[in-house]
DNA sequence: ATTTTGTGTATTGCAATGCAATACAAAGAA
DNA sequence: TTCTTTGTATTGCATTGCAATACACAAAAT
């Protein structure tokens, strides 16, 4: 008898075989599924049989292997839709854009994480810049650091101590104390910046939209190429526009 | 015992509990999921707990009420990610939409619908019409028609009998007749025209994405908007932009 | 070309898991 | 305050999912 007897532990299987996909590959055999997921092979079989019928992996029919199917699209677009801040946001964003002439992305706080919902590329895009529902740390985005800075001491505390402090580039912050700092200096002027902590050559302005007991949920973002601005340059100009635009959604939020 | 000894019951119920939100709706108690659902309350009650668990629900503390969680979307970025075509494609979506100045869209081909997996907005944005994962018919969007143009008449004809030939605008065409005459013109032109048949005001111009053994797997849309358009114009100028963007795409195909 | 190995599919007895009936607590409506 | 509805907790039990196994097929090795 397990612990909790709510839990429908086979639905967490199926949850391990889409998450090996987690890695980017584009195709699995259901072998290289068996592995990546440690499950029984007769298990897998079950699950990726039942997956290809709910539409959630396709399998193809010469090679048998197994890619993710376009199921997984369609219950982001409810998330999506059912979110008022996406609907909210969006024009906001599509303005921003157009005024800094930059990437702009709105991400949403999840736990120990930004998890990117709205997603406005410039000429500077590359590869899986402009994708929804891409995960990334809190600690060393600017979007990140915006929202832990609308967080008491105890949290930011918690976050770090649960966050994977890895370097995503060599210049990613790792030590706490400094993050803390950061998060600190973030606090006094509203916004933070991140220069190549995240992805090499970017630079990044963050501030935090926070809802009605204002505590934050979202972040916005601009990014930009360490190719085309100073830093200095970066921040003078466009974090005045991003608190511009950060106050309006935060003050239609209160309504 | 069930007919398909493979099959896992669980997952299917808790598809059937993530798609009672498939309607737009933003949260719902535990016991309209039931309603919804068709299931048993202490099934609801197990996936929904599960579902929380997992992170593909998010259950408000004071109402109680249940909305999608953020995990949804991050299936559909490994998908994004894991395709190769919206890595191929996302360049040539931005330099069209640059150039011809109006939204453009790239759709999947799945069964009898596309499914949204690049979406550049415009100025004329409707709440929406950013929103990746969207399902629409084939049969009533130009993309949808662009795709069934490449079809034989076996399969539009199994296409045209599984769709709900529901009015999505009163201009949207539903006699199976027509829709094949519209199918006939989009194969000798090489492209489709939909006016204001899926969304009211929107002019739609779309083009087939075809794979190695030349079978249509996408769609290329440019959408404008009636009040800035004739749809004389609309076609004359922006149809040549949209066939010079898919040629180069289904030219890399190829290679 | 043949043999061996690995992978995918099919089957089935069985134990654990998910079911649903039920009771109770809590919240909301009258 | 009382009644009704909803959410949560519990538990006996039947069905479902497990996994061992066998076999077909494909790929790799000889």
């Amino acid at each position: 008898m397990t612990q909790d007897r709510l839990f429908v532990a086979s639905l967490e299987k199926a949850m391990t075989v889409l998450y090996t996909f987690s890695s980017g590959i584009q195709s699995q055999s259901l072998s290289e599924i068996a592995i990546a997921s440690g499950l029984d092979k007769s298990a897998v079989q079950r699950f990726t049989h039942t997956l290809t019928k709910l539409g959630l992996l396709e399998k193809h029919e010469q090679t048998r292997r197994y890619s993710l199917g376009k199921k997984t699209l369609e219950l982001s677009y409810f998330y999506l839709r059912a979110d008022p801040l996406i609907e909210r946001a969006t024009p906001i964003v599509l303005a921003l854009r157009q005024r800094c002439n930059e990437r702009v992305n709105l991400s949403l706080f999840d736990d120990t994480t930004i998890l990117y919902a709205i997603r406005q590329p410039s000429r500077h895009d590359y590869p899986g810049a402009s994708l929804v529902g891409r995960r990334m740390p809190l600690h060393c985005t600017a979007g990140g650091r915006a929202i832990m800075a609308k967080l008491d001491e105890a949290h930011i505390d918690d976050i770090l101590a649960r966050s994977e402090l890895t370097p995503l580039t060599p210049y990613t912050l790792l030590d706490p104390e400094r993050i803390r700092a950061e998060v600190c200096k973030t606090r006094e002027r509203g916004y933070a910046l991140a220069v190549q902590e995240s992805v090499p050559g970017e630079l990044t302005l963050g501030a935090a939209i926070i809802n009605a007991q204002r505590q934050p949920i979202a972040a916005l973002h601009i990014a930009g190429s360490i190719s085309d601005w100073s830093p200095a340059d970066f921040e003078d100009k466009l974090a005045p526009l991003l608190l511009e635009a950060v106050h309006i959604l935060n003050h239609n939020m209160r309504l």
